[in-house]
DNA sequence: ATTATCTATAGATCTATAGATAATGC
DNA sequence: ATTATCTATAGATCTATAGATAATGC
């Protein structure tokens, strides 16, 4: 018995779902969330425009599941990192231009009035600095080398990631991302351990 | 004789499309490039879509004076700045979110596939970051105390202004963004002078 | 019965062109 | 003559709703 006939109908339905996000995905970073057409990401997966809206109801439903699905890839801000597993994002993220510029657009677009993800994207970075801040306490304690507390250097890290990856998206032959960031890491002063 | 009739019609021209460059900047801000329409522009100056295409032809022409106007406001890629100076620029610009919004959202925007402000972007960084470069060296000399180049410090300097300001603007309240550009100037390490 | 998908279509937009009309400036 | 502005409109899109049809699963 072939394979696909093993599955039940929820199983093929939540295959469906996840097949439309990742061709939002592509689609919302060739042109960003305003200009992607529901129609252009129905193509992609071989469905009219009207059969998608039968698995996600509207255009925003769509952009939410998107955003679920970022927070399972890249658990920026739940899970414990150190800062070498920092580095081996960023080398990660290197690889994976596609990803990088879905969400690089997402974060443009989101500062707009009134955008979807707004909300989505307020929270996440307060929860994002406030795990960084728990990532340098953990690797330098109260205090920097520099002298700087691990919470007032939290958004210096976040913005050197987030700032590098416009960048290097912009002109990948120009920037070495992980190379910067490296540079950015030393610059917080030698590690204590 | 007032004012106005004192004005030839040259001037009057540039005067109108100075309004409408001023416009385009808000309706951006708001709504991103894709999100703007020309009806938009056109009705906060008081013209119809197809008055205002009068003095841009195109959406198009009226990005490129929108960029245009940036180049003559803020001369980051070609004014020799000074390290003291990027702070009261920092400063300023969290005085004005507005101009600030547009700009990052057409940053956001412009990572996209065959966005209209795609190459001027990318021109812009490469001349802001071998100016930043310029700049460092000036105040630090070929090392800096960290024992990193100008040249690869550069980046990062560009990298955390732009990263402080999406994450100011989604939330001002949390983010003291000249605050932390200033802490990120005293991680470069003491000054020489 | 429910799920997956389609056709048809309403109702909004959007950019850009064509061409008219009024006002301004040599 | 040129400039500023308008009305009319073509031609593309876009999201979302309504409702039909076929396939799947208890």
């Amino acid at each position: 018995m072939p394979y696909g006939e093993l599955m039940n109908a929820r199983v093929r339905s939540e295959e469906r779902r996840a097949e439309i996000v990742r061709a939002a995905l592509e689609v919302i970073a060739e042109r960003g969330y305003r200009g992607a057409s529901l129609a252009a990401v129905a193509e992609r997966v071989g469905l009219t425009q009207q059969g998608l809206l039968h698995y996600f109801p509207t255009k925003d439903a769509l952009l939410v599941a998107v955003l679920t699905e970022r927070d399972q890839w890249d658990a920026v801000p739940d899970t414990q990192w150190r800062v070498d597993l920092l580095v081996s994002l960023v080398e990660y993220n290197a690889m994976r231009p596609g990803i990088i510029q879905t969400f690089s657009a997402l974060l443009g677009e989101s500062v707009t009035e009134g955008h979807p993800a707004r909300g989505y994207f307020t929270e996440r970075y307060a929860k994002v600095r406030e795990n960084m801040a728990a990532v340098l306490r953990a690797e330098y304690g109260d205090q920097l080398p520099n002298g700087l507390t691990p919470e007032r250097t939290a958004p210096l890290l976040v913005a050197v990631m987030d700032g590098l990856q416009y960048q290097w998206l912009l002109d990948p032959e120009s920037v070495d991302m992980p190379g910067a960031f490296r540079d950015f890491l030393t610059l917080l002063g030698e590690n204590p351990h």
